[in-house]
DNA sequence: CGTAAATAATTGCGCATTCAACTGCTACTG
DNA sequence: CAGTAGCAGTTGAATGCGCAATTATTTACG
């Protein structure tokens, strides 16, 4: 753990900005087009979906896709209002809520990705093959971890 | 070039998102808890800094740091009102101006570096060894044109 | 040439996001 | 248990961003 990044290592940090920012917008772009829901709220509709009950506390919610709480709260207020979760009281803390998935929110998120899955082969898995993605997955959960540690 | 990715492909670019926002926002986080400029304004100053000149047509930055056209203007203002960089008429097209850095938009920068330094080492530089790094660089280079391309 | 299409930058407008403050509830501590 | 510290979620205010329309200039072409 040295203090200072060498040159490659700055290089290729601003590659990965650079390249996250331009394939996130291009794939933004590709649902708006196609009518879809974009990419920030398939987000929050897939994290639901993997969850057992298809269903997660607000913070955690919030925690899971990198938002603020308010943020999160305002974007439940938006998706409720489309129908694609609805908010549900929870039962042993009533301070708490539950974002719910709703068949609705189920199923703008399958329809979407019949957009997504060719534009992330194509920008995304056309240059991350699968050894590379293996390799690849430990090291950004990592980076996630420590920046989340150091963060409080 | 298949259609469908994998599922471990799927997962890393999951990760790879979670992984720009925590670390993106930590870095934010401790810049401005030092009292330096914010992330995009640093990429902004030293996309200037490395140009011979140290200026840069309006659209031509707005392209480096994947930014919309009103959005760049915008953020000139500001900066420009901060005195960290300023306008300046194109002489060849009257259409055109640059955005120039100034002494104290390069003295902000370095600054700013203090701490951007540490932490990109620990946030980033520890999980990306130099020579994954040279391997990783013209992957994101290449996914950044593709993306580019596709978006016309 | 002269007019139409394209380009550079800006502006109006609406929306999304965050920080800080607030409300209601829980849990810790003596 | 009483009181206080802390947490979940929401709201108000401020800011920042992008799309579409606008202005000024350049380029294309008939």
């Amino acid at each position: 753990m040295g203090l200072k990044p060498s040159e490659i290592q700055k290089d290729t940090w601003r590659s990965f900005l650079i390249a996250h920012a331009r394939v996130t917008r291009e794939i933004d772009r590709r649902l708006k087009a196609d009518g879809h829901i974009p990419l920030d709220i398939y987000d929050v509709l897939v994290t639901l979906e993997f969850e057992p009950t298809e269903k997660l506390r607000m913070s955690e919610l919030a925690d899971r896709i990198v938002f603020s709480r308010s943020g999160l709260t305002r974007l439940i207020d938006r998706l409720e209002k489309q129908g694609y979760v609805k908010r549900e009281a929870c039962e042993d803390d009533r301070r708490g809520s539950y974002a719910v998935l709703t068949e609705k929110g189920k199923a703008a998120r399958v329809k979407a990705w019949r957009t997504f899955e060719p534009a992330i082969q194509e920008l995304w898995g056309d240059f991350i093959a699968d050894d590379e993605a293996m390799r690849l997955k430990p090291v950004y959960d990592a980076m996630t971890l420590k920046a989340i540690r150091s963060g409080r």
